[in-house]
Formats: C-alpha cells, structure tokens, sequence
RNA sequence: GGUAGCUUGCCCGAGCGGCCAAAGGGAGCAGACUGUAAAUCUGCCGGCUUAUGCCUUCAGUGGUUCGAAUCCACUAGCUACCA
C-alpha cells in the first residue's frame, strides 16, 4: 500500500506546484487541503493552480462547494479521507496539499469531532452578542474546557457549550497526542521571511492585476460566511461597499496575509512528523521525492 | 517677508508640571487552536540576559522649577492665513 504524502507550509511557498510535480512523477493524485479553495468561483482569490497548469494531474476537493456554503472541518475530513482511500485503492499516491492546519490534522492524525446543532450554536452565540458572561457558565459546566479556551475567545467558549448541551459530555479544548490514521510522509516547505513576504506581496499584486475585483463583485450577493472572510475577499467588499480605496484593499490584503502565514507556521511547527524542506533549495523537488517514495 | 498653529517611541496618535518609558491603534515577534480555521483568541513590543531595579527617550539647544513630553527663549522643519 502506498504512503499518503502530505505537504504543507505558509500560503506562496510553492506547495501547489511540486504538488504536481510530484504527482507526476511517481504518480498521484492531489487532494486539496486549503479551506478556501473547496468553492467554486473563488478562483482569483485563492490562488488555484488554473486547469491548464495542472499538466493533467487530477486535483480532488478544488471546487466542490457554492461560496455561499459555510464550511465544515468534519464534513472535510470525512470527504479527504474518502478520496484518500479511493486513490489509494488505485495504488496510487495521494497527495494531500494545503495551508489549512486544521484541516490537514483532521485528516491525518486521529480527530473525531462533536456533532453540531445550529439551534443551539445560535442560542449561546445570540446570548454571547448580548454580552452575556458565557465564560462564567462554561468554567461551572466544564472546568476543565475553561481552563483551555481564553475568556475573550467567544468563538469556541459558544462552541464548547454547543458540545456539552448536545452531547452532555465535556468539550476536549486541547488537541489531542497526534496519532496517525494513515501512513504518511509529511513535507513542510518553508522559506526566508523575508523571500515570503516579497512572494505574498507578488501573489497579491497579481491577484488584483488578473480580476480578483471583478471575481469579488460577481459574487458578492451569494457569498456565505466563510467565503467572505477570504483573504482578499473581505478586503475587496471593504472596497465595493466604499469603507477603503483600491490602494489600500491591496496593502491590507497583502499585510493579512502576510500576518496568515506567520500562524500557519506557527501550527505546523508543531508538528514533530514534519519533515522541513527549503523551497529554495535547488534539489527540493529530490529532496522531495527522495522523502516520498522512502 | 509677517502672523498663528504644529513637531511624541518603527508608523498613526493621546498626553499639556509630579501618579510617564509615556493611553489607544497599526505594524512586528511569539503562542493557543477538536464543525466559520484564509476563522477566533492570547502574550511581548525603548534598552539593559531576570527585575516592586537601572539607563536613554517625547525636533535641537539653552533656561525656569525640588521636579518638564508638558512652562519660557532661540534654532530648524511642516501647515494655515496675510502679499
């Protein structure tokens, strides 16, 4: 049975295309990670490899959902590791490529998540709105859940309580020890900050260049609440709806993403399992290789 | 050329005699992270390897005062009005 490859790494580092690279050479197939690029449409803004570019490697889960769906990291990890099963059951590699930390893990270390209720999920957040000390509630419920979400974090003390309503049991609040659910040979490919930061501000530059205004305002009445708060996508409606001008869309834009990167790795550093490659470095694609077929 | 106002830490910006290394925001750095994750949140953020400690800052210089970013004088730069 082939290995799963898993490559990761901050946004611009490269990750796509030795993705393909990769692919074809021993053979695999690329199953997306990244959020964002599960919606249709959203092509500009994301930065999907265009169908030309993909030297015919099949891609899997690019473009499977309308933006205004919200997304779901249980609904991803079932379908990723479907894909990843079918692939593998070709005796081929499965690639699995993206940014998205937890969607990453959730597919490939052991993550088993709570159902969710939308009744519920809107009762505590219409309560949270309203200023209700939901902290306070959540340290008498489940000490343990308050010890590890932070006061000011209303977006998981309102998901933790969602947890203990449905499920009557305590919301694990802490990440479990990592263990594999498939054989994988993870990749992490980083590069100088600075490099970084000079290919986040060209990646952007570019996206503006090539339409992402027009992408954006074609859009604009279906986007869902996942889907506009997109880099680059919200800071296009703050453009639209006249809050900034185009100059600044474009620096916030690259400053966000920018600031995105730097948490990307800070969640994958994390992540002993991780071999680090330079995306630099001359012989990555070897390197790369080498590490995939070992 | 004349008159009035402004000049704060990487940037924006509060402070207008002691409680000021100086509010707040941005940027930057580090971290957390189980169904919005390109989300959400936290810590640090003048220097001194640790500080209820020391040192250097609020355009520059010189004063006043027990004590100044805060008051005075001059110098420089910016802005507004006046020819």
């Amino acid at each position: 049975m082939k290995k799963v490859i898993a490559l990761m790494g901050p946004t611009a580092v490269g990750k796509s295309d030795l993705a393909i690279e990769l692919a074809l050479k021993i053979d695999g197939e690329v199953i997306n990670a990244d959020a964002m690029q599960l919606y249709q449409s959203l092509d500009i803004a994301t930065a999907k490899v265009p169908l030309t570019d993909r030297k015919g490697v099949v891609h899997h889960l690019l473009d499977i959902y309308p933006v205004s769906k919200e997304a779901s990291v249980a609904e991803f990890q079932s379908l990723a590791r479907e894909k990843i099963k079918e692939v593998l059951a070709k005796d081929k590699y499965p690639i699995l490529v993206g940014g998205s930390g937890l969607y990453v893990t959730a597919v490939l270390d052991e993550l088993t998540f709570q159902k969710t209720d939308k009744k519920i999920r809107d009762k505590y957040q219409a309560r949270a709105d309203k200023g209700e000390d939901l902290y306070s509630e959540l340290k008498n419920k489940d000490p343990m859940a308050a010890e590890n979400i932070l006061p000011g974090n209303v977006r998981r003390i309102v998901r933790a309580l969602e947890v203990i309503e449905l499920t009557g049991k305590p919301f694990s609040a802490t990440l479990p020890k990592a263990k594999n659910v498939f054989e994988d040979v993870r990749i992490g490919l980083e590069l100088d900050r600075e490099i970084l930061d000079s290919r986040i501000a060209l990646r952007v530059e570019k996206m503006f260049e090539m339409g992402i205004v027009e992408e954006v305002k074609s859009l604009a009445s279906e986007l869902g609440v996942t889907a506009r708060k997109a880099l680059g996508v919200s800071q296009v409606l703050d453009f639209l709806a006249g809050r900034i001008d185009l100059a600044t869309a474009k620096e916030e834009t690259v400053t966000a993403t920018r600031k995105f990167s730097r948490r990307q790795m800070s969640w994958f550093r994390r992540d002993s399992k991780i071999t680090w490659l330079n995306a630099q470095d001359e012989d990555l694609f070897e390197q790369a290789h080498r590490l995939g077929s070992k």
